[in-house]
DNA sequence: GTCAAATTTGACAACGCTGTCAATTTGACT
DNA sequence: AGTCAAATTGACAGCGTTGTCAAATTTGAC
């Protein structure tokens, strides 16, 4: 039989209404009958009919996450992340695919929440940095929370310091000895390819290094982009001892490409990545990349979303800690070339 | 105002009941006040409201994807396909990872299922045939279907001819010169890993070759277990020439752990793999797979169930085609060992 | 024209939860 | 101890729909 809020609410010898604030995190409870509440949720398993708290109360508990599918891996760390945090609050989530090509999107999201009368939603890049989406959201004055969104676009949510783990990886490369050191860069329309290379560079700077246009090509964060791009590099008159691909994809088609062309990694040229995705420990050698905490970032991202459709104006932007992951992509700079 | 099935009944001049009557088109209406209710719809352009039909009649449009993480490819590609039929139904999603540790997990979705009043449930692999959660959906008489299930829980759901698969390998294989080929096993618990050795048996037995037990190890879809599988393999005192591992992450370790012996692919020893995920195209030299359309079979799978859910005993299995991927990783045998 | 059976209709109570507001408890200060 | 405001808790009335069951109407056989 089904467990109801009255069953909760004998067992935790307090009223519907009670059990009801504990489920929603509202304000006046005290901490003693919170903690009794609890225990009587977990004992009975019980959780709230969505229907019958949508009809009751106007709201719809629901929550989407809106993703544009940039790797499978990240959005399945992020979602899980998200929807850790949703089930710990009993709301629910919406996934919402969406193919990015601006105005469409945007209209997209507006019959989406309009439609389900979404309480909130959370952005995943690239999607955080579209400006018609975040427009409209703005103007139908819905809670939103982004994961990794650039400085402008940014209200609610998570994100690492990427400038500085970046700065990080480069000072590793020039203690070991590098000199020439090549970046290839992300997609253009991704917020983490500019602050990525804006780390390389300054992480140059900060290491008394010059920053040669040269060493620096572009890419579009899949793994035949930086194939493609470590062509080019590995085709210039001096080439450079140490690649930082911006993301591990690209780092691996680095690796490869390298292989190709008969050369050593880490031996003749150290790579390394970032985002520490499962491919960096299944390519050989192991890359050398930074990982984030894809997975608590959607749950810090959905948290505070949480709490900003509780209390307008309480969400905030949350940083969370980077994390050099070094393997055997990297190693010390060849005697000379 | 939000237009009440009340304000209906008040123009047509008839009871809510009568109104209800005709939206859920149940019998013993007469055709004229039909007609009178359907005017009034119209007129005041009335909806009902989801939220209040599902809390008064007992479906909840709800469908629920259960899920162990195997691969966050597989399951992100599935739940594309899942989620795309539930869309073009009106139905939603729950998404439900759970921690697999038998009875544990069936009472876990039992309570989901009753506390959320699922409509029904998409199992995903190895949650297919997990005894306990199979039989508790059965007691509870809840619709469900699956993906890739073991014959014997196979009622409504997917499944794509692994065995054929794997034979049509096993010939490619032949074909090329190859006499000793070795099998990396997957993951007991998975029912794939069954029929995938199988197919392996039948694929030799079809060509004429005996059934060699050194050469089948154990491992458990892991790029690791690949590894350490394939180091038993090289140990052997006449090394096999081609290595089928039941996936493509044991493949990628086995090409790795063959490199690092010095050893090349697929000048020594021929590797193939099972699922083409993106690792199969990241890897080098790149990896010779069979590709199942998964998110085609994540589609299928929830559009069964919602015919089941519609019409019960009227949903089925449909079987997919799979797909051999030729690429580097397999080449002719070595002259003779 | 009558009466029972079949058909059509309606009144009203759920469904399970939250919002409102009043009742009770707590605790800081006289 | 006594007072009063603040914090905590609870009673109860909806939310918009469908299920149940009884009432009203129509039908058809005699």
């Amino acid at each position: 039989m089904r467990v109801r809020i009255e069953d909760v609410a004998k067992v935790a010898g307090v009223s519907m209404k009670t059990v009801s604030r504990v489920l929603n995190q509202e304000p006046n409870v005290s901490e003693r009958t919170r903690k009794r509440v609890q225990t009587a949720v977990e004992k009975l398993n019980y959780r709230p009919l969505p229907s019958a708290r949508m009809l009751a109360g106007r709201r719809s508990y629901l929550v989407a996450m809106l993703f544009d599918n940039p790797s499978n891996n990240y959005l399945m760390e992020v979602e899980m992340g998200v929807l850790d945090a949703c089930r710990s609050q009993h709301y629910h989530l919406m996934l919402s695919p969406m193919t990015y090509e601006g105005s469409v999107a945007a209209a997209e999201v507006e019959s989406l929440i309009v439609q389900l009368q979404l309480d909130g939603v959370v952005l995943t890049p690239p999607i955080t940095d579209d400006p018609a989406v975040v427009a409209r959201l703005k103007e139908l004055d819905i809670p939103y929370a982004s994961v990794s969104a650039k400085e402008e676009n940014r209200r609610i949510g998570v994100v690492v310091d990427e400038h500085g783990a970046v700065c990080a990886m480069v000072a590793h490369l020039v203690e070991l000895g590098h000199r020439r050191i090549a970046h290839i860069k992300g997609h253009p329309s991704h917020g983490a390819s500019a602050w990525r290379l804006a780390g390389y560079r300054d992480g140059l700077e900060r290491a008394g290094l010059p920053y040669d246009p040269a060493l620096v090509v572009d890419g579009e964060f899949s793994y035949d982009s930086g194939h493609a791009a470590t062509l080019r590099l590995l085709a210039l008159a001096s080439r450079p001892t140490a690649i930082f691909a911006a993301n591990d994809d690209m780092a691996a088609g680095a690796i490869c490409a390298i292989s190709e062309q008969g050369l050593s990694v880490p031996g003749d040229i150290s790579v390394c990545g970032f985002d520490d995705t499962p491919i960096a420990r299944q390519i050989h050698p192991a890359l050398t990349t930074i990982r984030q905490p894809t997975r608590e970032m959607g749950r810090l991202a959905a948290l505070e979303l949480l709490t900003e459709i509780r209390n307008p104006g309480s969400g905030a932007t949350i940083n969370v800690p980077y994390a050099l992951q070094l393997r055997r992509s990297t190693g010390p700079a060849p005697a000379t070339g």
